[in-house]
This record gives structure tokens, C-alpha cells and sequence, in this order.
DNA sequence: CCGCTTGTTTCGTTAAATGAAACGCATAAG
DNA sequence: CTTATGCGTTTCATTTAACGAAACAAGCGG
């Protein structure tokens, strides 16, 4: 045991996170996956498994458990960026009249975890739990305020064309990067889906690091320079209003 | 080691669940909580917290943290239920113009695990990670459900009158649970809520047990009996519709 | 029918995890 | 100001719980 971690707990943990990445594969894949003996695997799954951590999706495979569900809502329920997004994301979409989400980086993707939507008809569909690859698109936004050493890292030296709009190289998205972090909003225009308009702001915490980003999603054809620009006007104010609820304040300290 | 369980991620589970359950303590009173020695207990959680499962509220108190958020997002993906249950609870929003919710057993509560609200401006605001009690107003749909054992820990001798109409003794609410059983659905005026009516409708699974119901809140004064009605019947087939969803068959099989 | 997968079980070994007690640091009480 | 009591953290010697390797059972495809 080495500085206060206990081993098996640990190890647990990484199957958790292999369950969650990967479901619907054995004991012994995971216990590859996760650099473990099949034995310790098989213990370690069964542990969470009689606990409803996780649970088996097949005879021999398994996924994240009921344990699993509740305890992520509680979590949502004691999670300040979720409890205080809520109302903001919801005025913003009633506002806007259009789908908006809240992004986080998780691993190398931005994945939704919050979203509201407009009851018409006709709308651009969102789902919390979706990832989005962070080099395309208004998820542009989260990457450009993450650190250049993870960024380099994200963005692959060519990115697959989603649609005839998607970045075509590295050079071109480093680019639009720094323009992001100038403007301190970003836009896409199909780029991830065509006829499909999108804008992002960031949303900053104490430390001034950005820890999530608001988007506002919408079909291209009804949405004109004009109301774009009105679109990002207060989704950026609503990013702005959920940082300083975070305990954010505006300054501009040089780093 | 009994039984292929790891006894210390066991044990970690259950100091989990107990942050779950009440966050913002401390490494005492968490040790007491669960029956572990203080320093057993300091160690756990300072191996789920350098995973990010935990995390400290303040210096010396714990609450759940941004990978539980995550993995608990990505349960609900993983998760039947809710997958299959999001259409069908927007569907049946849009046309009772009400907000619903779909709800299960947690402890002793009833879990509100997901939600449709509609955009009219008076609705009832609903709140996925709220719980109620299992034996006033619609919740009652699904305690009527579970096994008589269960009903018999859950219901309390004297239960606390929230309004002016809610069952004020066991006895009634025993009563009512067979009602429930009997008709398939569950009605209440102002139980939990002045001016507030609600009903639900159980889940059934492929065993036949009943893993959720779904609610229809709604404001009493726009609700008369002949909406109510009409309320009533798209719900129930909605759950039933989810109830088949899920595997199951409608039969009339005797227990 | 045989070989190659799975998941599961056994068992002896050992180091990882543990409990008890000490430590330092707060705040509260005297 | 001093003492007492509570907290989270650290240490360390002990031992048991967790482990790896290998055997086992069961299923599938050639």
C-alpha cells in the first residue's frame, strides 16, 4: 500500500471505469483492459456486482449497475455546476426557443450532462450521457480553454470530415482556437452536422479555469446572421451568470 | 474473505452510499456510520477521493464527486429503464400538457429518476434526485407493488399530515394499497400538495414485479374528474407501453 | 472429438490492509 | 491563559484478507 491507497479499491475503481466505457464485455477482457489477473477481476467484479454497482447484461458480461443510477443522481443533486445550471440552462432555452446543453470534459470528449429543450416541434434533439469528439463544432469551445499541453493531445492531425464544413487539418483548428479565447464565444455552422447551427460559451470557476461550456443548438435554416449574434449575446450573459454563481469573478489577471 | 466478496471495496461501497445519504461530514462520524475503524475509514476515502468518486465539501467534510457524476450519466445510457422510458415519458407530456415523472424504489423513498415538463408557464416543477415518501399520494403506486414485508417496514403507524388530506393512520393507507392493487392505478387530491393533483401507473417487469411508476403532476384547479379520467388512461398505457418495452407480457398469471 | 475459448473455483503464500495508539491542531471550556 | 476534548492524520507491528497460478467446468467451432 502506498500513500494511503488501498490497492484492491483502487483497482475496483479502474474495472468501474472499463465497465463504463466498454459494457457488454467479460472477465477476461476487462481484466486485460485493466491489467489484472482474471482471478482478481472476477473477485473484484463479483464484490460490485452484489452490490448493484454494476450488473450483468448477459451470462457473462457485464454493465453499470441500479446502485450505479441512483448514486450519479444523487450526485447531479450535489454537484453545484448541475444544481445551479438547471434554472439558468432552462430561462436560456425559453429565451432562445431553441435546444441548449451544458458540456464537460470527460476523457477526450465533451459529454452532455445537462440540457434543456424547446417544446416545438421542430428542434435540434439532445441527450445527457451523449460525447462529442472536442476538435469539431462548438465543443471547440471547451478544448480551447484547456491546457496546451491536453489540446495537443485532443486534436488529431486529421480529423475526420463529419461534413463538408469540418476543420480539414490541426493548423486550421489551433487557429480557430485562438480566435475562440479572443472573442471568448465560439460558432459553428454545420460542421458536425450539416443544417445544423451551434454556439458555445465557456463557463468558468474560481480558479478561473473553465470547467463546462453552454450551447445552444439549432436547424441552420431559421437561424440569420442577425439572430445568431442575438443567440450568442445571451447565451454568453447566461455562461456568465452560471461562473459567477460558481463563485467566478471578472478580472483580468494576467497568468 | 468470505464468498469471493473484497471485503475493503465493500466497505468502500458503503461509506460511498453514506455520503450519498448525507454529505457534508467527516471521517468520524462517516466511520461510525458504517461500522469501520477511523482510520480504515480515512484510508477508503482517500483512495475514492485521488479518483475523483469523492470529494472533500470542505476541509474536513466529503460529498460525491465529478467521476460519480460521470459514471452515473453513463449508467443512465446503460440503463433500460430510462432509455426506453424518455420517449415515452415526452410523448405522454405533450399530450396530458402536464409535466410526469418516472419513479422508483430507493430505501425508503420514491426516487424520481427522470422527467418531462411541458412549457407552459403554470406547471409543476419536478426535480430528477427528489425523493418522496413511499405512503402518501401517487408514490403509493408504488409501494402497492412491493412485497407486503416491505410495505409493512415502509408504512409508519402515525403518519405525518402534510395536508389536510392525507391518510391519517396506517389502516386507511393499507386500504388504499389494495384499491391500487386492484384498479392498476393510483389517484391523489392534495395528499403531498394543497392544490396539487397527481397519478401514476406501475412499471412491470419481465418477472412481473413492478421496477417504476409513472406520475402526472398537475395544478388542481385546472383538473376535473372527466380530465382526470382521460389523464388516467393515456398514463396507464403509457407504463404499459414501457411495461412491454422491457420485456413483459400482459397474462394473468395467479402468484 | 479435440482444442481453444470462456467463467469459476481452489489453495498455499505473502504483502497489503488493518486496528490501536500516538500526534498535531483546532476550538471550546475552565 | 491553560486545559480538555474533539477532529483529521500518521505511524507501525501484526495478521488476515487478498492475491496469483493453476486446475476445473462448460461452451463453441473446426
Amino acid at each position: 500500500m502506498q500513500d494511503y491507497i488501498v490497492e484492491s479499491v483502487d483497482k475496483a475503481i479502474d474495472l468501474l471505469m472499463a465497465v463504463a466505457r466498454k459494457p457488454n464485455i467479460g472477465v477476461t477482457e476487462l481484466a486485460k483492459k485493466t491489467g489484472v489477473t482474471k482471478s482478481r477481476a472476477f473477485r473484484l467484479l463479483h464484490t460490485m456486482e452484489q452490490r448493484k454497482i454494476i450488473k450483468r447484461t448477459s451470462e457473462s458480461t457485464y454493465g453499470l449497475g441500479e446502485a450505479m443510477l441512483v448514486l450519479g443522481i444523487t450526485a447531479s443533486t450535489q454537484t453545484d455546476v448541475i444544481r445551479l445550471a438547471t434554472p439558468i440552462l432552462e430561462e436560456l432555452c425559453q429565451r432562445v426557443n431553441e435546444t441548449v446543453q451544458l458540456r464537460i470534459v470527460d476523457g477526450l470528449d465533451a459529454l452532455c450532462i445537462a440540457k434543456a429543450e424547446p417544446s416545438r416541434d421542430l428542434r435540434v434533439h439532445a441527450n445527457v450521457g451523449r460525447r462529442r469528439p472536442l476538435y469539431a463544432g462548438s465543443p471547440k469551445c471547451l478544448l480551447a480553454f484547456q491546457p496546451q499541453e491536453f489540446i495537443d493531445r485532443c486534436v488529431p492531425l486529421k480529423p475526420p470530415a463529419l461534413t463538408a464544413h469540418t476543420p480539414k487539418s490541426r493548423a486550421v483548428i489551433l487557429e480557430e482556437l485562438i480566435k475562440i479565447r479572443r472573442q471568448g464565444y465560439c460558432v459553428s455552422r454545420g460542421e458536425v452536422s450539416d443544417h445544423q447551427v451551434s454556439c458555445a460559451a465557456p463557463v468558468f470557476a474560481l480558479d478561473n479555469s473553465v470547467v463546462a461550456t453552454i450551447h445552444v443548438v439549432a436547424p441552420a435554416f431559421r437561424i440569420r446572421e442577425s439572430e445568431l449574434e442575438h443567440i450568442i449575446r445571451i447565451a454568453t450573459s447566461a455562461a456568465q451568470r452560471l461562473s459567477r454563481a460558481l463563485g467566478w469573478s471578472e478580472e483580468e489577471t494576467a497568468v
